[in-house]
DNA sequence: AAGTGGTCTAGACCACAAC
DNA sequence: TTGTGGTCTAGACCACTTA
């Protein structure tokens, strides 16, 4: 067994519903019906629905079905782990990569400190992204050499990602962002076309593996006027779900 | 049975490590240990584990077990859908709510258009939110009357969550937002004290029912210097993972 | 009453990590 | 080899929705 069979169920549930054969608005055949389809148990399609649920296409409602939700309203997946190029493919953007920088760098002092890191030596990349020649963000990626000891420019100007995980075999679990809105110093100012005072959006993400190691820092400026970022939130229940 | 047996697994669990039973970095007793100290499957062991994935509370290493991630780093726990009030709570500031407008005023018409309603009828509540006499951020809700036939000016200055919640038993399920950075018109930029050009954070967002039916509509404008997006997110699979 | 999703069980086999 | 998490099954009972 390569790929699991809940995975599988769950990837074809998707791909009829982008093609279709079950329009938002409409319910999904039930569960007892979909583990005859499959042929298998009911808590594998549960499972399978789970991840459904996960990528916001279903919505379940207890007595009546599986409600597949409006595709359209999910334009700009970003409460998942995006990178530039995924987002170049997936919206098919006229997009460009610039390597302004590559060299040895330790990660800033405060970042280290605060992770207790033994070793903060890592390659440093800025990158400049552009969309139709409009310059839209730049991205300082902070690696650590303990699991990247080389990045040449070829991989910086394509995708880090995909070099980290299908070459290196990275497993990156989670991330964290921070996203905010801060004056930038001149260089990047230019670089963006900023008019405005200086202002420009801060995402900042620290990335780990799936060993729980710290493995990447990150700090993209976008320009303002052309900041959007789309979230989907799923409401915990107040009294039995989890508090943090 | 009033509540499932793997939540209240999963909070118990949740409290353990929040009061340093299990310290961030070790390892929770393996999933058929804990099986038997709940008495419960294995399968139930691991929905509740699961809610703990999700709660950014641990994360799994297969063959090893299922280490407690350092708590610290998630502050603000907003790739859910929080409120104003919530967060007042859980970070303990000292934080106002001044109602500006209270009152019948339909769902502005692209909305309501886009989402092919029949009926934009709403109730609009404007309200200011002040931090330590800091005003932060504007909150713009039209709440349909549909479901909420009338508010008072003590509900909008508490929580109109709760109210929703507790009081009209409104099951929320889901949100989509978007935040982007955008000028404000003086009435707006004077409220907030906005000194530079009149820039603000826009987050909007929609707000539906489990029943999947549209229910809000809320626009909140931020001072750019105070405002602070904190995000978890876990990477899917690039393999076999749903792409959006 | 019938159909739906929500939960739970007891057992099984597998892949990965550590010894 | 042993122990871990990952997956899967077949059946059971419950709560909710609709008719």
């Amino acid at each position: 067994m390569v790929i699991a069979k809940y995975l599988q169920i769950a990837q074809d549930l998707t791909d009829k519903i982008k093609h279709g054969q079950y329009p938002a608005g409409d319910f999904l055949p039930s569960e007892p019906a979909l583990a005859q389809l499959y042929s298998s148990s009911r808590e594998t399609i549960r499972k399978a629905l789970n991840e459904l649920i996960d990528a916001c296409l279903i919505q379940k409602i207890k007595g009546k079905g599986s409600m597949v939700l409006d595709i359209n309203r999910f334009v700009f997946p970003v409460s998942d782990i995006t990178t530039f190029s995924e987002l170049n493919l997936s919206q098919k953007m006229n997009a460009t990569t610039q390597v302004l920088a590559l060299e040895n760098r330790n990660l800033p002092q405060a970042i280290a400190h605060q992770l207790a890191l033994t070793d903060p030596a890592a390659i440093f990349v800025r990158r400049l992204r552009t969309v139709d020649s409009e310059p839209i963000v730049i991205d300082e990626d902070y690696v650590l050499k303990k699991y990247v000891p080389a990045i040449t420019k070829e991989q910086a100007q394509t995708s880090l990602y995909s070099y980290f995980e299908k070459e290196l075999n990275l497993e990156i679990a989670y991330a964290t962002k921070t996203i905010t809105v801060e004056p930038v110093d001149e260089l990047i100012a230019e670089k963006l076309h900023l008019q405005q005072p200086n202002l420009a959006v801060f995402v900042r993400s620290l990335t780990y593996l799936k060993d729980t190691s710290f493995f990447q820092y990150t700090v993209s400026m976008h320009r303002p006027d052309k900041f959007k970022f789309v979230d989907f939130a799923r409401r915990k229940s107040a009294h039995g779900g989890l508090v943090l």
